[in-house]
RNA sequence: GCGCCUGUAGCUCAAUGGAUAGAGCGUUGGCCUCCGGAGCCAAAGGCUAUGGGUUCGAAUCCCGUCAGGCGCGCCA
């Protein structure tokens, strides 16, 4: 259904149709900075006065009397600040159609968006760089969901790469582990996490190690054994160990993208035939390149070699292939495999390069993947042009729409400060003392580990809730606790601006006070109390048919501004999605928690006496519910039970 | 060298070209006869790095300067 603003806007399009060419300009709605510029407020005017190089205050009057007294729901219309056009709402038949559309689904969306994320080399444990990645992709899939679009989220898993292949030679090679020792090492992940940053520390200073680690590589490739069933064991493992880590708070894919399929099944011998065929990929002139395919990418002004002198594909060329493949422009498909469940039921499928044979238990209702008509691949800013590269490449071959909706979910890195470094007993090279941040990097092993982060979160969650619940369960503690922990972890990867580096900083992030995501929940859980506590009886009288009038002017006010911005809630996600800004949202929410914290302090519920005040109140409490709660769980925050 | 990004309160960050640049943390001072103090109220703290320009209006757009970060590989 359509929001009471776009309803606005659509009606002044129309009564304006005749005296303004509007085109594709918006009208766009916000809430003035004060209450005496009314409820809603629109910067058309201006616009229209740059268009037509007009006076934005003769314009603003001019639509104002053509609008004055024919917009349903608008009580006045003024102009102020030389052009701004203010509307006052009639605000018993704004509340009534809050109420009354409290739970009212949006209208579908016809359109299959795929969201890519996460996507780490399954070589080692998840980090807090990761952690950014998954919870922005996370909540990405979620606003998109939210408003309505069929999304499926795929997490490409690179299981052929060199960084698989250095663990492998470190694990059989450096640490002389056989194949079965390596099948008892309990947590793998973790354990290499540092054998990984070992091996590169060996392979940077020892040059006689470059033949060793080619051959496992080359071995890997060729299936020969030991090094291939290792890989595959490792890949299979780690990953496991990274769904784990992002089912923990609440983070799940729909399918796992192996680049291994992706190679055995020929993806790229069909892209690179339309690549050559259109002459986008063409055979190097550079001598120093030479047997080399290559792609001219305009906005660098270089060639990118696509095919290696000895045949083999660089990383550019799966992902072509692969981001043909999500728009459904390679005329191929993956086999599948349901690979997990997740405990609530939800299935991962894998990707296979053959058809499940009769000992596998074939899908119940083998689902469709790919096909999508809006692709998001969140990865960090450091690929910008390798990602903008394959946009081109989707526009040179012919496929202008996919291009346009090709969309690099780009966001700057999490890194750590130097302070940070030395808590965490690590050691500063030279020159990194007066940096202000520290690049992450699990090659250095240099980084906060997700697990580690995740526990810290929860032992700190878990002391509170024990502290301010002395009855409560050791079970029923650790529940809350972890739901605390994966709030205020959520919170803090989407606050920031997406062009913000996170300098990442413990006190910061283990904050649980003011613009956090406990806060959030704090408010929501206080508020489901009142309702407990709430005869049924209290909501059927709930009646909203004298409006606002029994309450005081004070009241009134704080009332009508919470009604207000919750109305906001749809518009808030769709600004979040097209902005690329899922900061806008954690801001929306704090803000609205903020104001009702605020309103309810000053106007208790329960102790009220007045039944007709009362009820008012009430119905506060239960939009600001149902519309927050949404809210939170666009951004993957649960509310406990208590806390 | 070329490209992208950033510079805002002591610190960490917001601010959709819009009305008096806002939060959190920290500092200082208040509020429990309470629906939970992970809360509420208040004070102090700003030449938005810097110099020009565009505009009815600039932290925001454009140009220059200074400072910092990240990319630019027959790695992925």
């Amino acid at each position: 259904m359509k929001t009471f603003q776009e309803k606005l806007g659509s009606d002044i399009r129309i009564l304006l149709q005749d005296a303004y060419d509007l085109g594709e300009t918006a009208v766009v709605f916000s809430i003035p900075a004060e209450r005496k510029f009314g409820d809603l407020t629109t910067t058309l005017p201006f616009f229209l006065a740059k268009q037509r190089k007009g006076k934005p205050g003769a314009i603003a009057g001019d639509i104002a009397s053509r609008l004055q007294g024919r917009l349903d729901g608008v009580a006045e219309i003024t102009v102020a600040g030389g052009g701004f056009l203010n509307f006052t709402l009639r605000r018993d038949d704004f509340l009534h159609r809050q109420w009354r559309s409290l739970d009212q689904p949006l209208r579908a969306r016809p359109e299959k968006v795929i969201v890519e994320h996460t996507s780490i080399n399954p070589n080692k444990s998840a980090h807090i760089g990761h952690l950014r990645n998954s919870c922005l992709g996370d909540a990405l899939a979620r606003c998109c969901r939210f408003l309505g679009y069929e999304v499926e989220v795929q997490n490409y898993i690179d299981d052929t790469g060199v960084q698989v292949a250095d663990v492998v030679w470190g694990l059989l090679y450096h640490r002389r582990k056989s194949p079965s020792e390596i099948r008892e090492i309990p947590d793998l992940a973790g354990y290499l996490w540092d054998l990984y940053a070992e091996v590169n520390r060996l392979f940077a200073s020892r040059e006689d190690l470059a033949a060793e680690r080619r051959d496992v590589q080359r071995k890997i490739e060729e299936k020969i054994d030991p090094e291939f069933t290792t890989c595959l064991y490792v890949a299979e493992q780690v990953l496991l160990d990274h769904i784990r880590t992002m089912e923990g708070i609440g983070i799940q894919y729909d399918l796992l993208a192996r680049e291994s399929d992706v190679i055995a099944l020929d993806f790229f011998t069909a892209a690179a035939a339309e690549l050559t065929g259109r002459g986008v990929m063409f055979p190097s002139a550079d001598p120093e390149k030479k047997g080399c395919h290559v792609i001219h990418y305009d906005r660098e002004k270089i060639e990118k070699i696509i095919v290696r002198s000895n045949g083999t594909l660089t990383y550019v060329g799966k992902d072509i292939a692969y981001n043909l493949w999500k728009f459904d422009l390679l005329g191929l498909d993956f086999h599948y495999r349901p690979f997990h469940a997740y405990a609530d039921g939800h299935p991962i499928y894998m990707t296979a390069s053959a058809p499940a044979d009769a000992s596998t238990p074939a899908p119940p209702s083998p689902r469709v993947f790919g096909r999508g008509q809006r692709v998001y691949n969140v990865i960090d800013v450091r690929q910008s042009y390798l990602q903008s590269l394959i946009g081109q490449v989707l526009a040179q071959l012919g496929h202008p729409r996919a291009s346009e909706n090709f969309v690099h979910f780009s966001y700057e890195m999490v890194a750590l400060t130097p302070a940070c470094v030395r808590e965490m007993g690590l050691t500063l090279e030279a020159g990194e003392e007066g940096k202000p941040y520290i690049e992450v990097s699990g090659r250095k092993g240099r980084a906060v580990k997700a697990d580690e982060l995740i526990l810290m979160l929860e032992e700190k969650s878990l002391h509170e809730v024990q502290a301010r619940n002395p009855g409560v369960s050791p079970e029923e503690a650790r529940k809350l606790a972890r739901v605390i922990a994966v709030a205020a972890l959520r919170y803090f990867m989407i606050k920031f601006n997406l062009t913000t580096v996170i300098a990442f900083d413990f006190k910061e992030a283990l904050n649980f006070e003011g613009d956090s995501g406990p806060y959030l929940q704090y408010t929501l859980v206080r508020l489901n109390s009142i309702l407990k506590k709430t005869g049924s009886g209290d909501l059927e009288t709930a009646d909203t048919a004298g409006g606002l009038a029994p309450l005081d002017g004070k009241e009134k006010e704080l009332y009508w501004e919470i009604v207000l911005h919750l109305s906001l809630l749809e518009i808030q996600v769709e600004y979040a999605l097209t902005h690329h800004d899922l900061s806008s949202l954690a801001a929306y929410a704090y803000g609205l928690c903020q104001k009702f914290n605020h309103y309810y302090h000053l106007f208790p519920v329960l102790a009220e006496k007045d039944p007709a005040i009362r009820a008012l109140r009430l119905l506060l409490v239960r939009m600001f519910k149902s519309r927050v709660e949404k809210l939170l769980q666009v951004m993957g925050i649960e509310i406990p039970e208590r806390m």
